[in-house]
DNA sequence: GATTAGGGTTTG
């Protein structure tokens, strides 16, 4: 092969390239520099292919026009390029656009359209093209790996570079280095995300909507070369951004308080690919990311005080002043007073330090000022239990497979005509199609005689499935499962749930219950409220209680000592009982637990916990223990 | 017409 024009159409494998050749070539992308400004006259961009060779090539291109720079969107993408030079560089060969330079890259995805995404004005696609492509698709499924790097804000952890795909919402020049881009992707990060002031900045964007979205929206700074970029952008255009930093900065006080906010930065220059690039509206990305913004829904977002924008200037800092001023303190006033945790009562109670605690014996109560070193377990929802107030046993969340298993057996039992239209309810039977001929009654209670709304009415169910019992108890008041039993309806095993209401299965503890006939349901008198402890009351049943189970490692700098935290909403303001079957409600537990005991950061810069515990003793054996556990004490209103 | 950058994280 000889340098000089090349044959059209033709493309040699990464493996034969020689020195000194102009050639064509495709290959998957395993890393790009989105195109920039070089410190010449062209743009540049960076590229770095593999083919089925499994022989890699580096490129640097050149164009005095950003458009004839492969547009490439993600690692994984495919790119075919015509009159690259093969020169050697740090003795290794290297690409480098040549005169008569043209690119065509592709979606990598297979089964994604053959339509190019992005090409050079003079690439004439042919079948050969095609070809390539698609051998190289089914090839990279197999043998290169996706980007991992992509990913939503509500899976950014600190310290990390990841790539963002989202909308523009503002944008402000906060001085010759800096530049601020507000965007947002649809999800909420679960650290509480730092708010650069705008005050004094010349901001361009829509600030109401952006407030309406509260924590929906994130600061992002890109520093030095990208400020060029950022400048450019349009407001609601949709952008990638590559390599961007996620940091965890703590704001300390003077005080004993501090807190932590997830900042963005994009660093200067282009090393991994740092950059921004516009994805046009025809990406399939944008099209995902639509959808997401689509569906937000604004009434459910949490009313947040951390944002600090124009109309809340007390709490912002001039720009001109350096360094940490970019970021707007959190509520300064209020943190210098305020720790992580509040007490509920006993205001009168000493603190006493840990040290001094650790000598005593049980039982007493304390007040401590710590900081909350580690907790278990660290998967949040499996800190959920039933706990029987009565003989304080805990016991796990049954699976719902198992809920459904006894369900399904006592569904084997037809549903007896004898014990339907009583005084207390209506009833109605169906007889399922192709499933054995199951039966499923259905008993309406009525309140003084009539039936009520349905949003009113409890109801029995009799043969019903898991899934059956769900939708009918988001319709209904609540759902009791039932079984037919010789003179009444009967509640079934105790290790099924006696009452649903909503997504909550409440149930009933082992040991303590002692099952009533379901007649009973008649003398609650309010037949509109069938309340869950007042149901539980009239059936003979002690009703287990959801609770947080925790163990809290404090550390106060005299010692070290292990609490617990049982407790069924008032600690975390989260009910326990509804957090399993709520994705937000995790995601606010989440989120707290990242705040009072942020991950990535040293212990110096982990918020003050103010908490009252009580000792107790506990036998194991013959070993005497001492105990803790923490009562009266909630996270502040400021974190949650 | 040569140069740019030549992958491998800022220190805000």
């Amino acid at each position: 092969m000889s340098s000089g024009p090349v044959a059209p159409y033709t493309y040699t494998p990464l493996n034969l390239l020689k020195n000194g050749t102009v050639v064509n070539v495709c290959g998957v992308v395993k890393f790009f520099k989105p195109p920039y400004l070089s410190k010449g006259t062209d743009y540049c961009s960076v590229v770095t292919i593999v083919d089925q060779t499994n022989v890699k090539l580096t490129c640097t291109l050149f164009s005095r026009n950003y458009e004839d720079l492969p547009v490439i969107y993600k690692v994984g993408d495919i790119v075919c390029f015509r009159g690259l030079k093969i020169q050697v560089y740090k003795n290794e060969l290297q690409g480098i656009s040549h005169y008569g330079f043209a690119s065509l890259t592709f979606d990598g995805a297979l089964g994604s359209p053959a339509v190019r995404h992005t090409s050079s004005k003079s690439f004439n696609f042919t079948v050969l093209d095609h070809h390539m492509v698609e051998a190289l698709r089914a090839w990279a499924c197999t043998h290169v790996s996706a980007s991992s790097t992509l990913l939503q804000l509500s899976d950014a952890q600190p310290m990390q570079y990841c790539d963002l795909t989202c909308q523009l919402l503002g944008k402000a020049q906060v001085d010759g280095a800096s530049f601020l881009l507000k965007v947002w992707d649809g999800t909420m990060t679960k650290f509480p995300s730092w708010r650069v002031c705008i005050q004094d900045l010349a901001f361009e964007g829509d600030l109401g909507h952006i407030l309406r979205l509260q924590n929906l929206v994130v600061d992002i700074v890109v520093y030095d070369n990208h400020v060029q970029t950022a400048k450019s952008l349009k407001i609601g255009s949709f952008l990638r951004i590559y390599s961007l930093h996620t940091k965890l900065q703590p704001i300390n006080s003077e005080s004993m308080t501090s807190l932590v906010r997830l900042e963005f930065h994009l660093h200067g220059g282009t090393s991994y690919g740092r950059g921004i690039t516009v994805l046009p509206e025809s990406n399939s990305d944008v099209d995902q990311l639509k959808r997401a913004l689509e569906s937000v829904d604004l009434t459910t977002i949490q009313p947040s005080n951390d944002t600090c924008q124009s109309e809340n200037e007390d709490h912002c800092l001039t720009p001109s002043s350096s360094k940490s001023d970019l970021v707007s303190l959190y509520e300064v006033e209020r943190c210098q007073q305020l720790c992580a945790t509040t007490l509920t009562d006993h205001h009168y109670l000493e603190k006493t330090p840990l040290c001094a605690i650790l000598k005593e014996k049980a039982p007493q109560q304390y007040r401590i000022l710590a900081k909350l070193r580690s907790y278990e377990p660290k998967r949040l929802f499996q800190s959920v239990k039933l706990l029987c107030p009565k003989c304080h046993s805990l016991q796990e969340v049954p699976y719902e497979e198992n809920v459904d298993k006894i369900l399904q057996d006592a569904a084997t039992k037809a549903p007896d005509s004898k014990l339907q239209d009583t005084s207390l309810y209506e009833s109605e039977v169906w007889t399922t199609e192709g499933q054995g001929g199951r039966q499923v009654a259905v008993h309406f209670v009525k309140s003084d005689g009539v039936l009520p709304l349905s949003n009113e009415c409890l109801i029995l169910i009799e043969g019903g499935r898991l899934c059956e019992i769900s939708k009918l108890s988001s319709i209904f008041h609540s759902v009791i499962p039932v079984k037919s039993g010789p003179e009444d309806l009967e509640l079934l095993d105790i290790a099924a749930p006696f009452l649903i209401r909503g997504k909550v299965c409440h149930y009933g503890c082992k040991q303590c219950s002692n099952l009533k006939p379901i007649q009973n349901l008649s003398t609650i008198p309010n037949k509109r409220l069938w309340i869950p402890s007042s149901v539980a009351a009239v059936l003979g049943i002690v009703p287990l209680q959801y609770v947080f189970v925790m163990t809290f490692t404090f550390d106060d700098g005299t010692g070290v000592l292990d609490a617990y935290l049982k407790d069924s909403e008032k600690f975390f303001q989260i009910p326990a009982s509804e957090v399993l079957t709520d994705d937000d409600l995790q995601r606010n537990l989440e989120k707290i637990m990242n705040v009072i005991c942020p991950p990535g950061i040293k212990i110096d810069a982990y918020p003050w916990l103010e908490c009252l515990i009580k000792s107790y003793n506990v036998t194991v054996g013959t070993e005497q223990r001492i105990c803790y556990q923490i009562f009266d004490t909630m996270v502040a209103e400021d974190i949650i």
